[in-house]
DNA sequence: TTTGATTCCGTGCACGTTCACGGAAATTTT
DNA sequence: AAAATTTCCGTGAACGTGCACGGAATCAAA
């Protein structure tokens, strides 16, 4: 207590009389040791207040880790691509540490291209995992896989039912939408509104922005029930046929002015609404894709809603090297991101 | 290059043909070196792509670095009370890298006090200083002494004019003000503002939100030519009269209905703004004091401009943890901290 | 009592740096 | 050419921890 020097092994060494071998088995508990010897160090480590030196650790064990990060292939400028930077950001802290970060990618619109990512992923026997779970049955498979193996794993963006995982960084999806519908109506009293979705396939994907989308639901019910919503289905693949669909809509139902959409593709139709200028018309979308932004910028959309994908992996990296060289669990297990606001006034300093 | 292994300064030595020493001080321009070996030594680490090991030299060098922290007192739920949560982390960072933190507090209306924190700050002799520059003059003769002792500061919140600083993390204030107006007006044609002020004492105090307001009224001018602006001052040290200033006021100007404040004491005028309940109003305010965010809450304040004071000391702290330890430059000198606009509807996650 | 097995413990090197110290080599002075 | 400087360089002991190895002590079995 009195003195301020920082408190070291040797010095348990010193009071218990025993040797650096033992202290250090008791320290990390493998076994071979006597009772008396365990309790007679854990008492002095306690009473004196050891930390220990996790520098000195790093240094002295040989062990190096390797964190692999499961997520969709990076598009230029798509909603993935917006995690590089995070991922980049954790690469320099972990590898200044000895360790190692591989990116494991596959196509969000294949399943058997995430199944072939998980046979990748495991193969390299990582020491821990972060997971963008797109996928609910195979994404499970994987999970129990890696309880059985003891390799932690953190989930991103979207968290399956499992209860096996170390942490989770997402975003609170309902409230979103709920934000989002606040951002379009700013509670007044608007007729309608239009939705606009993109068409899924079949596939067992989950859409995360199911919940986003009852949160703008709900918004709408409790503070404008007179408003209608309507929705139309865009196909990102056939961009060519967005501005027919729009104009078939808006040809049946001129009285619409204000548009949502839920995922981060709001730069889509932005190339229609410039051909369409409208007074007053509010647009909101999700994400600062680089398209988006410049929309923003423009004037075109109103606002944007950020959710962070470069902080939610880096964190997620952050957990896992927490807990695998440092041995440190996370505070929180459930974490949700916070949602920024972005419009033209403040989009430049983000 | 194709070789996986950490390449170590034991590397350079074998390269080179030289001894540890050499390298070493070479590595650390600390001289006492031919020009040749330089040369030999530099080519060697820049072929090799030499990284240096941190955490052994932390381990081996017994120099333990001490920041201190320059800023005004933290009253309870006032806007330095933000960064104490920004300074702890830091310090967790710091402590572990064997560095010490040390809060050095003045009375943010004493010049007397600022300048006798400044004398306390120097005579412990820190390895780095984080100043929040409140005083013009006293803080450009501490930036001197601190020049001539070659101790490396940075500045936070505000910054004077002065050139030898590190870094510098702050709020574009100007902008800041701006966004408020948006916010406020949302760009609508509103008839009137009102702008609710601090009475300030004729202290050589620099007043920061000068240029917040500035951004406020120009985009009135640009946005809602028609708008006019009034302004109402009220002392914080008298919180019984604000009533009172405010009754007055709004009985000469009943047509008045939005205000802004520009500094972090929106709660002042709640207690009034909910004895007097107006349908569609608009109040603005900045920062995410307690008591602020509990008016966000109960949907009295409309939007909070949130500017991250916690943020910025954890930045300037860890800039200079970075050059004093790591002997790592600031990526950026000015760095400008994004703006936040908090509403009811995502206050939830800050 | 001797042997063998088991449990427990201490020694010593390694990790990649930093830095003080002492000394060789090169240069200048007498 | 010897002595005195100056410039440059190598050696070796830390820093605090991890871990392999070998060995002492204890106990059971013969």
């Amino acid at each position: 207590m009195a003195k301020n020097e920082t408190v070291t092994l040797m010095d348990i060494v010193r009071r218990t009389g025993l040797s650096k071998g033992t202290v250090d088995r008791v320290l990390h508990n493998r076994g071979e040791v006597s009772r008396k010897s365990y309790d007679k160090v854990m008492r002095a480590a306690e009473e004196l207040g050891y930390k220990p030196n996790v520098y000195a650790s790093l240094l002295a064990s040989p062990r190096r880790i390797v964190i692999a990060v499961l997520l969709p292939y990076q598009a230029p400028d798509s909603f993935w691509a917006l995690s590089a930077s995070g991922i980049e950001r954790a690469r320099e802290s972990v590898e200044g540490l000895g360790g190692t970060i591989v990116k494991v990618e596959y196509d969000q619109y294949s399943m058997d291209s995430f199944r072939e990512a998980c046979g990748r992923l495991l193969e390299m026997e990582p020491s821990g995992v972060v997971i963008a779970p797109l996928f609910k049955h195979e994404t499970s498979l994987l999970a129990e896989e890696l309880r059985a193996k003891e390799i932690p794993y953190v989930y991103i963006d979207s968290k399956p039912d499992d209860d096996g995982y170390l942490a989770y960084f997402g975003m609170p999806m309902y409230d979103s939408g709920y934000l989002c519908a606040d951002q379009l109506t700013g509670g007044q009293d608007v007729g309608s509104a239009l939705v606009i979705r993109i068409r899924r396939d079949k596939l067992r994907q989950s859409d995360p922005t199911v919940n986003r989308r009852a949160g703008f639901l709900d918004y709408l019910a409790e503070h404008v029930p007179a408003c209608t919503v309507h929705s139309v289905f865009i196909d990102p693949n056939e961009p060519e046929r967005i501005d027919g669909t729009l104009d078939g809509f808006f040809a049946a139902h001129p009285e619409v002015r204000d548009i949502a959409m839920f995922n981060s593709r709001i730069h889509l139709i932005v190339p229609w609404l410039e051909a369409h200028p409208r007074p007053g018309r509010r647009v909101v979308g999700f994400d600062n894709l680089a398209a988006n932004i410049a929309a923003l910028r423009r004037g075109t959309v109103s606002a944007l809603i950020a959710q962070h994908p470069d902080e939610q992996v880096r964190l997620a990296i952050d957990a896992l090297a927490d807990i695998l060289l440092l041995k440190r669990a996370p505070a929180r297990r459930d974490n949700f991101m916070h949602m920024d606001i972005l419009t033209r006034y403040n989009v430049e300093y983000y």
